[in-house]
DNA sequence: TTGACTTACTTTACATATAAAATTATCCAT
DNA sequence: ATGGATAATTTTATATGTAAAGTAAGTCAA
């Protein structure tokens, strides 16, 4: 009679923290992609590409890239096609296979890139200006806990 | 010389920090809005809009509405568009003041949104299956404390 | 070789989000 | 009352995201 698995305390404490997380996370992104877009002219979605075009400069293919950023396939398509039109990226077919296309950064890409992430970090730096950097340290190590936690269960793909 | 504003450990302890809540709210957001997709046909900002609307049976503003829910006007006119074409929301024109309009949830859209927080509550609960009770708490603890700090501060909106 | 399968990527259709312009209604000083 | 500012909402243009269908190229068994 009346058991529902878990208790209600339990599934509270679940729903709190999950909302914190989107809060934490609504806030933090909106400011940041705000600022980047107004300070250096990219979104969060293009700084995250070139950040993994800037790791692998010998090139990338699209479907690796796709699994790096973990977004869909269509979704790199479309995104690395608007990095080309702004000059900051370039895209090659394989020599080896006709189907694949390295992408990587150009020079003005690269430039962008460096004073992006300078961008990047003086915004958070600013939004997080506030926080004693034993509570980020001893978060950080918790939500990694967590993350590692959720991973080991068998809810995620 | 060489002095950048903040040290260079204090800036990796942001930018990791921020990776964490990226994951974290990237891996919970995917498998629960696939799961609330597949299990009771709604999308996350559905359920989102649903659960304020719930909130508030004697009707929201539309104004209102994208306030609580923090998306800009456009988007809660389209997201309210298609949750009407769904048969879950009724607009009426509000009386006293012939530009704006309240919404609610039909009767269909009332049931449904408790079958979808029951889902919701159930999926959560799978996500988090493996992660103890004291971790939730103390994560939610910490991260509350860093979104006061955050806004104490004036780089947020 | 050929045919079936797989792989890499793009395209299409759609949902969700913003910003900015447009629309319509209200309010207020004159 | 009129006209100008303000307010509530929608519309438009664009970016970002997914899933599913389409295209083209590689692989491999028979």
């Amino acid at each position: 009679m009346g058991e529902t698995g878990k208790s209600d305390a339990r599934q509270r404490n679940q729903t709190r923290f999950w909302l914190s997380v989107l809060r934490l996370h609504s806030d933090i992104f909106a400011e940041l992609n705000k600022r980047m877009q107004d300070e250096v002219g990219l979104s969060l979605a293009k700084f995250d590409a070139m950040a993994q075009l800037a790791r692998t400069p010998e090139g990338i293919s699209m479907g690796q890239l796709s699994s790096a950023l973990k977004v869909s396939n269509g979704n790199v398509s479309g995104l690395v096609t608007r990095l080309i039109k702004d000059g900051l990226v370039i895209k090659a077919m394989s020599t080896e296979d006709r189907r694949s296309f390295s992408a990587r950064l150009t020079e003005i890409g690269e430039q962008k890139f460096l004073m992006a992430r300078d961008a990047h970090n003086s915004i958070l730096a600013d939004i997080l200006q506030q926080v004693p950097d034993e509570e980020l340290t001893a978060a950080n190590t918790a939500l990694r806990e967590i993350l590692e936690e959720m991973h080991a269960g068998d809810a995620l793909g």
